[in-house]
RNA sequence: GCCCGGGUGGCGGAAUGGCAGACGCGAUGGACUCAAAAUCCAUUGUCCGAAAGGGCGUGCGGGUUCGAGUCCCGCCCCGGGCACCA
């Protein structure tokens, strides 16, 4: 499409003289008030694609209008520039990670800069910078110092095809490896942790402060899952000490204590560590059986057998019981796979009248059902498949069979049992969590290695903070070995312990890059200072981010691991003294749908920015994305996109055009006292800043957008047939103003045309309260409900004078054929409704 | 299964309980032009009607209200998240 002015000279001249001028660099000294806007830094995969136009167009716009409004804007970006991608292409192509991840970089940056976006470049950090490596480093000591990181075994994803750990994220929803398609195996191996759970009760109670979506909010509320319960021993069966051998006690959780008295059986995880000394020799090929299926097996294919699946295959008797403290009475233990050992104690008092995976689990194996709760009339007892509400009740009602709790309500009765449990010291309440230490060890090589070396006298040492960074050596092997390629330089790996001088070797593992996500925000605020990670004083001065934007894919880790990690850093003293949530508001944009599809590589369906940016230009493009729709919904992308996006170059021109007039489209204005109609003009031009000042504040560009339009189509044919001079001007002039923070190029270029100055330095305008009113209103009269008269009126009008003008409306004369209202309803100025 | 979103013209979408469909795209007609592009003007939910005008209409069924796209109850469909968490 051909546009009315220079689009690619323009822009390119905007960003250049953006960038010269340093119009977006600030620094904490600056008298205005300070604003912190922040989106999230990307992962340098290549040129901008149109989700990255959109995040960026919505943050850009921010900055600018922030600016405008007279604040001290930080707006900083960077790189999240170690990950797997890099790792790959190495494999692949034997070209450095750093040399790939680089080229990367400079192409992103190139397509966020044509897209106009300003930022106080200074400030850019790269994940991979020597210097953020440092400071990652340093921080992960002070972790390790404060007992927040440590070392543990653990289970991890193991691609017996690539011969490598495999990340979660790389481990497809079928259990299968993204690369190789072979079935991923759990392997235990020493891991690095992150003490996360410490701070599960004030990441579950910060969130209620938030100003961050609903939905982001209850997805972290479930991730973290508190549940409160009870924890009890259940004592063996002939193992109660009295006959010499030691004693021998299961340990349950239960979030139902309450239904004690209905336990009939108990269960153990395959991995837990008594169920060989549970496993009575008869039963023991058959437990081992299970076993061997359990851990060969993925959680998703434990869960894809599910419920529908055989679940005879799903559990194996020990042959022992444990008595229920309850009733005095011993029930069977069963080892079966729907009980993991990473939740609770990895045991379980089984209740099938009241947890519906017992009720399924005790029909496959006949085991007895005995209700606690009296379920609602017309309950089917016998659960069939067909039939109404039936099988385990989970619901409000009384308790029975429960001897001394009968008759209670749930929650008195869970009271009850658990004050039993105290005082006969075999229990105790007990808040579990869903949510587990975060293991931060990768077997990868790019990414930030792990500072610690492991001395045959000393142990586990930190290196030392003058020694640091730990950076990894350019000559190693990518080709995957199962272990860290780091573990194959002996270079590196081989070193001395900095306790003892003896020989020692290196952690080999590096960290989970979203470690490196979890603070670049507050490095941000400070990137120069050389002997920490930045000062808590410039923290303390730009923190919290005002506005945070991203993606709703990170609505659960990189967000909890950057609240995890800020409450931490304050802990151990690196962050000021009071911060405890990063992002005060939080922003999920929509993504970019293609054929119902998320737009992305692997999918084959991107659309280039670029070759928008050399033809309808950035500004028509990120005004697409702001007219769309609300910036929280998806796009979808269509064949017919390309045509509104010529629409919205359409407007721009239009705007040229109204702005910068060639002498023979506008004809000679006028200039003296003013006409009705010049004031009417004159009174659009002060309501569209109210309107659009108001959807800047609610994110609803759209809107503000069609008011722009809306303007403009009024505009145009005023100024055509010659209107006033200084109402034309003051009408244009607002109008590029409150545009300046969408179409950025377009309302600089045309603001230098009319004015000389740059209108990114001019002040927000305001309007006018006398001039902002409406004028006449338009009166709709009904007649029971159905419109019959619409009259033009004073907004000021009273209810009595509204309801007279409406009874005399010749429609409503002629509707009510001489009969009296019954009622009228007057709502003045916008509505009478005369009932009859 | 559970928890969130969301269903409005041919399409994207507007609408503090008060004129449903703003604005844009597309479409149709017109002006300009030798012609086209660009630009400008007009029409564009649907049905009846020559018109004036009127009926119907926001996924379905009820309800509250003078008045419901909006609030309440019960469904249907679509999208997303979680999914043996005891």
């Amino acid at each position: 499409m051909a546009r009315a002015y220079d689009v690619v000279d323009i822009e390119k001249k905007w960003q250049r003289r953006w960038a010269d001028e340093g119009t977006y660099e600030v620094d904490a000294d600056d008298p205005r008030p300070p604003w912190y806007v922040l989106t999230m830094y990307p992962y340098p995969s290549g040129p901008a694609h149109m989700g990255h136009v959109r995040n960026y167009t919505f943050g850009d716009l921010l900055v600018r209008h922030r600016t405008m409004l007279g604040y001290a804007v930080l707006s900083p970006f960077g790189f999240d520039s170690f990950g797997l991608p890099a790792e790959n292409a190495a494999i692949k192509t034997g070209t450095h990670p750093r040399i790939f991840t680089d080229a990367r970089i400079v192409e992103l940056k190139e397509s966020i800069t044509s897209l106009g976006a300003v930022y106080d470049w200074r400030r850019e950090i790269h994940s991979h910078d020597p210097e953020y490596i440092k400071w990652n480093q340093v921080i992960f000591q002070k972790l390790l110092a404060d007992d927040l990181a440590y070392r543990a075994n653990a289970p991890v994803n193991w691609c017996p095809g690539c011969q490598t750990v495999l990340a979660n994220e790389q481990v497809l929803a079928d259990g299968s490896c993204e690369r190789s398609g072979d079935l991923v195996i759990k392997r235990d191996l020493e891991q690095w942790f992150f003490r996360i759970t410490k701070y599960a009760d004030e990441l579950l109670a910060g969130l209620d402060d938030l100003d961050w979506p609903d939905r982001v909010k209850t997805m972290q509320r479930n991730w973290i899952g508190r549940s409160e319960g009870a924890e009890y021993d259940l004592v063996v069966e002939g193992r109660d000490g009295s006959d010499g051998r030691p004693a021998l006690a299961l340990t349950v959780f239960t979030t139902r204590p309450d239904t004690s008295f209905g336990m009939t059986y108990a269960v153990i995880a395959a991995e837990h560590p008594l169920v060989d000394e549970l496993t009575t020799p008869g039963q023991g090929p058959e437990v081992e059986e299970l076993r061997a299926r359990a851990a060969a097996s993925t959680d998703i294919e434990r869960m894809s057998e599910d419920r529908a699946g055989d679940l005879t295959k799903r559990g194996a008797f020990t042959g022992s019981n444990v008595i229920n403290p309850f009733t005095g009475q011993p029930v069977p233990v069963y080892v079966a796979d729907y009980v993991l050992m990473g939740y609770g104690t990895g045991a379980i008092m089984a209740v099938p009248a009241e947890d519906t995976r017992d009720w399924d689990f005790a029909h496959a194996y006949g085991l007895p059902i005995v209700r606690t709760v009296q379920p609602p009339a017309g309950w089917d007892e016998s659960g069939g498949p067909d039939g109404g509400p039936g099988g385990a009740y989970t619901g409000p009602g009384e308790k029975i069979n429960s001897e001394w709790l009968n008759g209670l309500d749930i929650p008195t009765a869970k009271a009850r049992a658990v004050e039993w449990l105290e005082s006969k010291g075999i229990g105790r309440p007990k808040v579990n969590f869903r949510l587990r230490d975060w293991l931060v060890s990768r077997q990868r090589f790019w990414g930030c290695p792990i500072p610690i070396v492991y001395c045959p006298t000393h142990g586990i040492v930190a290196v030392p903070e003058d020694q640091l960074p730990v950076l990894a050596p350019d000559d190693v092997e990518f080709l995957p070995t199962g272990e860290s390629p780091l573990a194959t330089s002996d270079k590196f790996r081989l070193t001395t312990c900095p306790t003892c001088g003896g020989p020692a070797t290196r952690e080999t593992d590096t960290m989970d890059t979203f470690v490196d996500s979890s603070w670049y925000f507050l490095r941000f605020t400070d990137p120069w200072t050389p002997d920490k990670p930045f000062d808590p004083e410039k923290a303390r001065h730009w923190m919290p981010v005002r506005q945070y934007i991203g993606g709703i894919e990170h609505a659960i880790l990189h967000l909890l691991y950057a609240r995890f990690y800020t409450k931490a850093l304050v802990d151990v003293g690196l962050a000021p003294e009071g911060l405890r949530e990063p992002f005060a508001r939080l922003f999920t944009q929509g993504m970019i749908r293609m054929d119902g599809k998320k737009m992305s590589k692997s999918k084959g369906n991107m659309i280039a920015p670029s070759t928008y940016f050399t033809t309808v230009g950035a500004d028509a493009l990120r005004l697409f994305h702001l007219f769309a729709g609300p910036p929280a919904d998806d796009v979808d992308w269509t064949s017919q996109t390309d045509s509104v996006i010529d629409g919205c170059g359409r407007f721009l021109d239009r705007v040229w055009r109204l702005a910068v007039p060639s002498d023979d489209v506008i004809p000679e204005q006028r200039s003296g006292e003013m006409t009705v109609e010049d004031l009417s003009i004159r009174q659009a031009t002060h309501r569209l800043i109210d309107r659009v000042s108001r959807d800047y504040e609610r994110w609803s560009y759209n809107t503000a957008v069609a008011a722009c339009m809306e303007f403009v189509n009024v505009v145009q044919p005023y100024a055509r047939a010659g209107g006033h001079a200084e109402v034309v001007a003051d009408a244009v002039d607002t109008l590029l103003l409150l545009l300046a923070p969408m179409t950025p190029h377009l309302a600089a270029e045309a603001w230098e045309h009319r004015h000389g100055d740059h209108i990114h330095e001019r002040q927000w305008p305001l309007s006018d309260p006398t001039l902002a009113v409406e004028v006449t209103v338009t009166l709709v009269v009904q007649v029971n409900g159905k419109v019959r008269d619409r009259i033009e009126v004073d907004p000021a009008i009273g209810e009595v004078e509204a309801e007279h003008l409406a009874l005399a409306s010749s429609r409503v004369v002629e509707d009510l054929a001489g009969a009296a209202p019954r009622r009228v309803i007057s709502r003045p100025p916008r509505l009478v409704n005369i009932v009859v």
